[in-house]
DNA sequence: GCGATTTTGTGAATACCTTCACAAGGGCGT
DNA sequence: ACGCCCTTGTGAAGGTATTCACAAAATCGC
């Protein structure tokens, strides 16, 4: 009754990938990454009300996956789970949590001020899973200096040593789409790999740095294509033999 | 020089597509659907700037997709283009608009209206792109009444009443994790069929409903694999003969 | 101990997406 | 009119991701 689906999302270049030798993970789909951390969310909370133990089964439900791709996923990691028992629950967190690199605690540097920056300034999940607001940055004058959440407001102008000194790698940006590309070349150029995009423009960086885009409007339009089509099909369907109770105008 | 990839993102039930016999369109795959929101925000941008007809490489490059890419996903919109010319860029617009179902102006309801909730709100690209918000909710009664860029906001126990005389068919979730599922419960039953769902769960919902999810910390985390990745390679490599500056802890 | 039962890990099959590469079509200069 | 050049549209090939289905491993009851 429950259908679900999952996320995919990538930006940036990540040519050669298999063979990289010394470290252990190679070459781990971007699909599966992608899941991991949500496997990884429902693993903490099993493991906040004491779960043990779980099947692929059920960690699988809780990720809203099936659970042959599930462990496929999870396969990619290593052989962690026990035959006829389940995945130890810690084990597993602390695995994943090891695979996405999260136990650095990285620093990230927030761009862009607005609405939506604030937001994200506020925003408990940073801490809780392992990222630290370490500077806030803007170009209005008006709030450089100010503090926000115990950290100072500090001006775009000075991205290049404050990325340096804090040794930021992850940016998230949440400027205007106008300036995105010009303030995305300062933090590449300052040394920043990662970039989180909320502005709605494609930024074009190098090769060895990536960019995830968050669109909000484009998300909005996908699922008014899908609502377009459901009506659609309803029109010349004959009755729907579904349950829900469905709003029609009068 | 530029490395770009694209967004794929799902959710929901999608079962039985092809063969709709009525409408025209007939099985856009979901990796297009995707991108033909970034077209369409490419071809709009060039449109106001007087642009009037677009090759497929230039468009492609404006949206961050190789050129191939494009023409088969234009493709599936039917045969818009002009061998040796291009494509009519207002003439493009329209199709994606209609094809993305974005010439019903669709309302939009706002659920929950914390930090992001109020950013969301005073977001200029939801009118701009052919959605309304047509009702705020939340269930603190300190903020229920008061109003949010000219909308009052209404408590989240009249949600049924609220989606059905509006007949509002998206609706954008920004409520705590742990009252997600409930809300969405509420939602689906008031015959809400798409949700865009900011907070960090997996929702369970009938098939005929559609859910995206955005999701913040697993961006950052996916972010954070790849970074921890390109850190474990540049340790064993040589060299690496790029040029970007890099900034290196004592 | 041992068979019944459970659940993992994974080859093989399938479905989906991307990229290549080129023929077909259309304008433009002469 | 004609040939040249440009760009689309699309089969075919190559990847990537998902699902199936089953053997291998581990526990439990007896």
């Amino acid at each position: 009754m429950i259908a679900q689906r999952d996320q995919l999302n990538a930006v940036g270049g990540h040519a050669d990938e298999r063979s990289v030798a010394g470290t252990d993970q190679r070459s781990i789909p971007e699909a599966t990454v992608a899941r991991l951390a949500i496997y990884l969310r429902a693993l903490v909370g099993m493991g906040k009300v004491g779960v043990a133990t779980v099947s692929s089964g059920s960690l699988a439900t809780a990720a809203g996956v099936n659970s042959a791709k599930l462990r496929k996923d999870l396969s990619y990691l290593g052989s962690y789970g026990i035959r006829g028992v389940g995945y130890d629950v810690s084990l597993l967190t602390d695995q994943i949590h090891k695979t996405l690199g999260l136990h650095q605690n990285r620093a990230v540097a927030l761009i862009g001020l607005g609405h939506l920056g604030r937001a994200l300034a506020g925003y408990a999940g940073f801490a809780s899973r392992g990222f630290r607001i370490s500077a806030i940055v803007d170009a209005d004058p008006a709030i450089v200096g100010t503090r926000v959440r115990g950290l100072p407001v500090q001006h775009v102008d000075d991205l290049d040593a404050i990325v340096r000194t804090e040794n930021i790698a992850i940016a998230v940006l949440t400027v205007p789409a106008g300036v995105a590309q010009e303030v995305c070349d300062r933090l590449v150029v300052a040394g920043v790999t990662s970039i989180l995009n909320f502005a709605p423009t494609v930024l074009a960086v190098p090769a060895h740095v990536d960019v995830r885009k968050v669109d909000l409007a484009a998300e909005l339009q996908i699922l008014s294509f899908h609502d377009n089509r459901k009506s659609a099909r309803a029109d010349c369907e004959p009755a729907r033999s579904g349950s829900s109770t469905m709003a029609v105008g009068p």
